[in-house]
DNA sequence: TTCGCTTATTCGAAAAAATCGAATAAGCGA
DNA sequence: TCGCTTATTCGATTTTTTCGAATAAGCGAA
């Protein structure tokens, strides 16, 4: 397997963190690791097929807004948070935090039936 | 000529903001009018076709962006600085910093000869 | 009104990117 | 080695972007 390319922090460039975030799946992607830290492939709760996501991953590492590694048969991902902190500082904080405020439909997959939202 | 469409301020979605300003050409617009307020078409200072220019301002504008109206032949743009405040707060003006911060080369086209950045 | 000029959008074809099923790769344990 | 699991890569289709040419629309002067 070819090994994956992650981008030097000071070559990560704006306009690429924030294209790999204007896409719902992406974004989704991303509240999902800042929730629970790291994350193989298969928990990310996505729903699209393997080869739409391992392409969605792809566009987010190469950003330089995540990292992968392998664990066994497994790849790891986590957000870059130091790195994107310190080339961009709060931009990601803040992206994360008007995500949640304003979370839309692709991102409440998980919902509770229970919890109605009239 | 066809009425040009805006989003309703809670219709813009995250997403849609950062995939317009996930492109340099469109994030270079969105910095010049930052600075200048408001500017015709034809004095935003890209290096692009007409036609490619429409297109990224039309991006723009049906994410929710950018406000245009007609003034004789011009068409005049500017940003929702207000909506996007109430929508996202923080976030444009978080973006349009860090962008001031990392100027990526497009950014840079008009800068003074003389102005070392040292 | 009609012509010429300016500004900007729309059309249409070509290039680039996204999508997704099928094939491949690679690690692990029996 | 075989079978299972996880994830990437390939290849064809669909969608989006790009940009020259055509169109639209306002303005001022003849």
């Amino acid at each position: 397997m070819r090994r994956l390319h992650h981008p030097n922090p000071e070559d990560i460039l704006l306009t690429d963190v924030l294209y790999a975030l204007g896409d719902p799946v992406r974004l989704a992607i991303a509240q999902r690791l800042a929730q629970k830290g790291a994350l193989p492939c298969c928990e990310l709760g996505v729903a699209v097929p393997k080869s739409t996501l391992s392409h969605h991953l792809r566009i987010m590492r190469e950003a330089g807004l995540l990292h992968c590694h392998k664990e066994g048969t497994q790849h790891i991902n986590s957000l870059r948070r130091a790195d994107l902190n310190a080339r961009f500082p709060g931009l990601l904080d803040q992206i994360l935090d008007v995500a949640m405020m304003a979370s839309q439909p692709v991102e409440r997959v998980e919902s509770q039936p229970g919890e109605a939202e009239h």
